[in-house]
RNA sequence: GGUGCGAUGGCCGAGUGGUUAGGCAGAGGUCUGCAAAACCUCGUACAGCGGUUCAAUUCCGCUUCGCACCUCCA
């Protein structure tokens, strides 16, 4: 049984379907008008960690991860570049995608943009304006408003007063009746160009938070099971969300609500409007690899800030070509035989501890350490011999299944077991020739030869193992860029 | 001002009213021709001050510091 954070309830509750079918999860996605930094990715990753943590418990998924295309930021850049609003965003919306693949993140079942349903935004507006919980204003635009829907702050925690109290100078470009209401619908504007629709309201678009109720209801439903998104999404965007869909419907919109912590660079939030962020694309073309930030990423947990360094990096790379290492001599020692039954009693405490961990709220720091466990058991009872091939396979099989939810231990190796070149043969064999004359010092100045040409030899019983030196080296890359 | 969250050993980062988190880095050791890998051992970690308790890093209060949200933000 999964427990999962409710940020509704603001406690950790036991998590059951609403339906037998499938669970049903929205989560909310990029603004499609630059590169996603790897912030944004934090809540990424989140949201693939909990994909996979309910896949792992058999449950079957129906995700649905929205793209902003269309809001003050993409129309703006559009402006700027002197193209079509669509022409764009969409090197913006192909980056994200490759950007999820290089972090191994599994895609959702549908990925719908704003600007292809304004019908579903239009008719939840009608029903708004039905009910007298939105109104339209002199100048086009169409408020929601906070005053005639009670329940609004329940998310938040926020009341009204609060609400007005603290709030920033306000930048009332819209004649809106009261402060906390928010626009569902924005008159056109001169700045918006071409970027208009028509509505019954007159020609605009869609508000900042109304997407995302009009496609999550279209996918999964009036009510469905969870809804995620980074904390700073919580208000208004998800209170938002929460009062436009529950006023149009009278019914409960979300069961659980999950919100991940912020990534942080030097203890500050990592943000566009800070600049003090790295793209994914920074990362990678100073060396490090979609895996490593992955681990990072997974390292910490998802309620929890986390201080984005280059050590976690490098520590990272370090932990994988560990768990690299035994996976490969697990192999070693499975030859290929079928697993058995059973696993090893060390094996079963660590798949225990494991899934234990990951269904206490998505407890990556605990299922890593379970990984560990694993991984130090397995090394010393291959040390001892003591591990019968079948065991070995089973063994392996059971780091498959814990990579069901880390998607790091098989995904993105890098490759070592390439075409030897023949110089790097030729080193070998003459190697081995000095080794069995005991010279030493030929051997040692051979070795040398191979690391400088990248790879790595050495001496086992069973004779010379070669390795290419990709990723299992520790990092010079950082310090080097 | 309002609302939350946090402060753990050199770094990252879990957790717990009394028993090893884990990873990285460091020290020593075993093995090895040497090295690497692997394994073993080690470091008097829980911001400060009070309180509750047989016992607090863990509960309560206060203080200090930090972070976030309060209509751009994952």
């Amino acid at each position: 049984m999964m427990q999962v954070y409710n940020s509704l309830s603001r406690s950790k509750e036991p998590f059951t379907p609403l339906t037998p079918d499938a669970v049903r999860l929205y989560t909310c996605g990029p603004t499609v008008y630059n590169f996603a930094h790897i912030g944004n990715f934090r809540a990424y990753t989140f949201e693939d960690l909990l994909r996979r943590a309910l896949l792992f418990n058999g449950y079957r998924v129906m995700q649905v991860m929205n793209l902003t295309d269309v809001d003050d930021k993409t129309i703006r850049g559009a402006r700027q570049a002197g193209v079509p609003l669509k022409t764009f965003t969409a090197p913006f919306i192909q980056a994200f995608f490759e950007d999820l693949a290089t972090l191994n993140i599994q895609r959702a079942e549908v990925y719908p943009a704003a600007t292809d349903h304004l019908p579903e935004m239009l008719e939840l507006i009608g029903k708004l304006m039905e009910r007298g919980l939105a109104y339209r204003s002199d100048d086009g635009s169409v408020y929601f408003s906070v005053s005639a829907w009670p329940a609004y702050g329940k998310l938040a925690h926020l009341d009204r007063s609060a609400l007005r109290a603290g709030a920033r100078v306000s930048h009332d470009e819209y004649e809106k009746e009261s402060y906390g209401d928010f626009a569902l619908w924005k008159g056109w504007d001169e700045q918006d160009g071409e970027v208009a629709w028509d509505s019954p309201w007159g020609r605009g678009r869609p508000g900042w938070h109304i997407e995302c109720s009009a496609m999550a209801m279209r996918y999964l439903g009036e009510t469905f099971d969870l809804h995620t998104g980074g904390i700073d999404n919580l208000f208004p965007h998800h209170e938002n969300e929460i009062a436009q869909a529950e006023g149009a419907t009278g019914k409960p919109f979300v069961a659980c609500w999950m919100h991940c912590a912020h990534l942080r660079v030097n203890g500050e939030k990592m943000s566009k409007s800070l600049g003090n962020f790295f793209t994914l694309r920074d990362l990678l073309s100073r060396g490090w690899t979609g895996r490593e930030i992955r681990y990072v990423l997974l390292n910490g947990h998802y309620r929890q800030p986390l201080n984005f360094t280059f050590e976690a990096l490098d520590a990272a790379r370090v932990s994988l070509a560990r768990v690299d290492e035994c996976v490969d001599a697990l192999a070693a020692a499975a030859g290929g035989s079928a697993p058995s039954d059973a696993l090893p009693d060390w094996a079963a405490a660590a798949r225990t501890a494991f899934t234990e961990a990951v269904n206490d709220d998505l407890n990556l720091p605990e299922a890593l350490a379970a990984l560990f466990a694993l991984v130090r058991e397995s090394n010393t009872a291959m040390r001892d011999a003591a591990l019968a091939p079948q065991s070995a396979a089973a063994v392996l099989s059971l780091f498959d299944r814990m990579d069901m939810v880390l998607g790091v231990i098989r995904f993105g190796r890098a490759d070592r077991d390439g075409e030897m070149p023949p110089e790097v043969a030729e080193r070998v064999r003459a190697r081995a020739e000095a080794r069995a004359a005991r010279d030493w010092h030929a051997a040692d100045r051979l070795r040398d030869e191979l690391a400088s040409l990248g790879w790595e030899v050495r001496d086992a019983k069973e004779g010379q193992k070669v390795k290419r030196n990709g990723a299992m080296t520790r990092s010079t890359a950082v310090t080097a860029s």
